[in-house]
DNA sequence: CTTTCTGCAAAAGGTTTGCAGTTAG
DNA sequence: CTAACTGCAAACCTTTTGCAGAAAG
């Protein structure tokens, strides 16, 4: 999985290297938006130390090719996990715990897009980001 | 339109400062996302002069009664232009033009609380916003 | 006249840039 | 070995805080 982006950024001319394996792991194993910050505390408690501005520039990286999101609504960033689906990807951000669930939804974007041509604008991207309550926080 | 927004804040207590009328005018205006510098640039133009604390200080107060939004996809700040509808207010934001039209869809959010509670996600609220281009810049 | 609001100074965060040294292939 | 990448220092931009003086009702 971390191999899978690794491999993509390869393909591409990318080295692979030990601070990108390094972000695309912590991003892969907690699946909440993390600031560049939050990555470089936990690697921190993991005694890895990355300086802050390689994982600004690992991010941007990874989000240049879609890899990775940044999520608005907190800041943070998210390991991508869709591959080759249609449609925009979304994001659901659970209130309670923080955690993130990513999906696309064609015929959604297909819909939005007829309703804003109704009002006179022709969409070529969406940003949308639920808040609410996942499975696990809602039972409780 | 000001004055409405004014009376709202009046209404809760809040006085009706120059300082405020200003920031609301100017958003009024310019129906772009506007930065809180942006803002103070713009008011400077007209030889008004207001602290930039301050106006981050109103822009809050403004988006707390929903009299002002944040667009998240460019972080600056548009003047609510909807009044007592029902379902999320969204966006749509010309890349060409910078221009904002906003709207609201209570179908869209029912449809999209629906798709969403299939993937076992119980939505509060959406964060939408769509980029493309008006109307007025799809001609050209 | 009293409470709220604004301006100012300063600090605190977050993000970016340029360059020298290191590393991957 | 060479081009790409990382670390460091510093700059830059954005946002927040505390406090003293000004303005609204």
């Amino acid at each position: 999985m971390v191999q899978d982006s690794i491999r993509i950024l390869q393909a591409q001319g990318y080295k692979a290297t030990k601070p990108r394996k390094l972000v695309l792991e912590v991003l892969e194993q907690i699946e909440k938006p993390l600031s560049p910050y939050d990555i470089q505390g936990i690697l921190r408690q993991r005694g890895k130390y990355l300086n802050h501005v390689t994982i600004y520039r690992i991010l941007d990286l990874l989000c240049s090719f879609n890899l990775a999101h940044k999520v608005l609504s907190s800041g943070g960033f998210v390991k991508c996990s869709l591959d080759a689906v249609e449609g925009c990807h979304r994001f659901m951000v659970c209130q309670d715990c923080g955690a993130i669930q990513e999906f696309a939804d064609k015929e959604l974007c297909q819909e939005e897009n007829d309703l804003a041509r109704n009002l006179g604008f022709h969409t070529e991207h969406h940003l949308s980001e639920f808040s609410g309550l996942c499975s696990r926080c809602y039972e409780k």
